[in-house]
DNA sequence: GAATGTGAAGGTTTTCACAGCA
DNA sequence: TGCTGTGAAAACCTTCACATTC
């Protein structure tokens, strides 16, 4: 029986499950049989102390003395992260960044199946993207429902997207992964997530700005 | 004279400067002349307290009693994260993702000017895509020094990325946003940071799998 | 009166350091 | 011996609370 998670876990441990899991591909592509924390850290940048203390809040996966068993533990942290099964996907907005995420592959390659299209724009109804046909955001509501969506990815321009954020929400869906660029409202149950590469790269740009920052006063 | 920053400046505060710029954007379009760390962290779901002690780091640019001058504040985050200028950006990577994020309103609206874009499918090369020419990735070393290209987007395959990013810090840029699944070496001056959306959704399905975080042992 | 700016307190996350086990 | 698992310490970040200013 899988153990239940006794204390909240940080958004920065969750973050680096996913980067684990990710590494332990690529080793198990490379064929190792087992990872040390040392090393597993030493190829993501991060501490082996700080490896260790992340996965013990799940268990203890390793080995004294050898380290972690690349396939389990890979295994596990599917399992903890919620990539051992399939998620029906919808995406609301098929602009630019909606169409290119359609056939991001790594979607795809770990579960999130997008399902359904949808837009407002008439020329797009009805039309076939990637095999899969674009729908009336009228009629998204009970679409949603229908298809048992459990995750949105939103990609409408902003001043839209409070409007269609209510509606997936009185559809009952609880994980919503913004794009807009603008603070959405939703309820305590519901999972919003905000994504938007253009603060991305204004961290790059702070960084390159304040490069020396020197003592002043 | 622009202060100097003379403590390191977290990571949190850096993303919620990009936040709050945002969000009098918004302000001034709605025509206020002052907004009060109240009001600013409301809207935002921030506590007063988190926004007035961000802004401290920079300098004093309230008014007791009144609040933050919109229009000021908001030019004086532009300078604070470089965005009072024009940086000329590269794509190295021109597949899904790389040719929706050209035409990404949001990166031209902050000074992100793409300026070059380099692919190594012959097809693609010399092609016109949103008025920019496709240039070989063969000469990106040259044509990244030549148009003083500071902030590069690496959107090329996770197996590609690691050589391409040789070249790129070859060319001696100092900035990258990578977007490919993996964790690439890069000197200390470099600033690399990564993004990746299907972690994002990992984040949601983790949130939905987790839901009922229960008090076990 | 209203709201900023900021030391100090409180909370959270990371790192240390070592006991315990293969 | 080598490496995990984990309390305790250190570092870091957020919130409190209040003196200060308009």
């Amino acid at each position: 029986m899988a153990r239940r998670i006794s204390r909240k876990i940080s958004n920065s441990t969750i973050h680096r499950l996913s980067i684990y899991y990710r590494a332990l591909m690529g080793l198990e592509r490379e064929g190792y049989d087992t990872i040390s924390s040392k090393e597993l850290a030493k190829r993501e940048k991060l501490t082996p102390a700080q490896v260790r203390k992340d996965l013990s809040f799940f268990g203890s996966f390793g080995t004294r003395g050898l380290g972690y068993p690349v396939k389990e533990l890979k295994q596990r942290i599917a399992e903890i992260l919620g990539l051992n099964r399939l998620w029906n996907v919808a995406m609301v907005g098929v602009g630019n960044v909606g169409s290119a995420l359609v056939s991001y592959k790594e979607f795809a390659r770990q579960g999130f199946i997008i399902k359904l299209l949808f837009d407002n724009d008439q020329r797009k109804i009805g039309s076939n993207h990637k095999g899969i046909i674009i729908s009336d955001i009228a009629n998204m509501k009970s679409q949603l429902k229908e298809n048992e969506i459990t995750i949105v990815i939103l990609t409408v321009p902003a001043s839209a997207a409070q409007k269609v954020c209510d509606d997936i929400v009185e559809a009952g869906v609880k994980a919503i992964l913004n794009f807009a660029p603008v603070s959405l409202k939703v309820p305590d149950d519901v999972n919003l997530l905000n994504e938007n590469m253009a603060i991305e790269l204004e961290h790059l740009s702070f960084s390159l700005t304040n490069r020396n920052m020197v003592m002043f006063d």
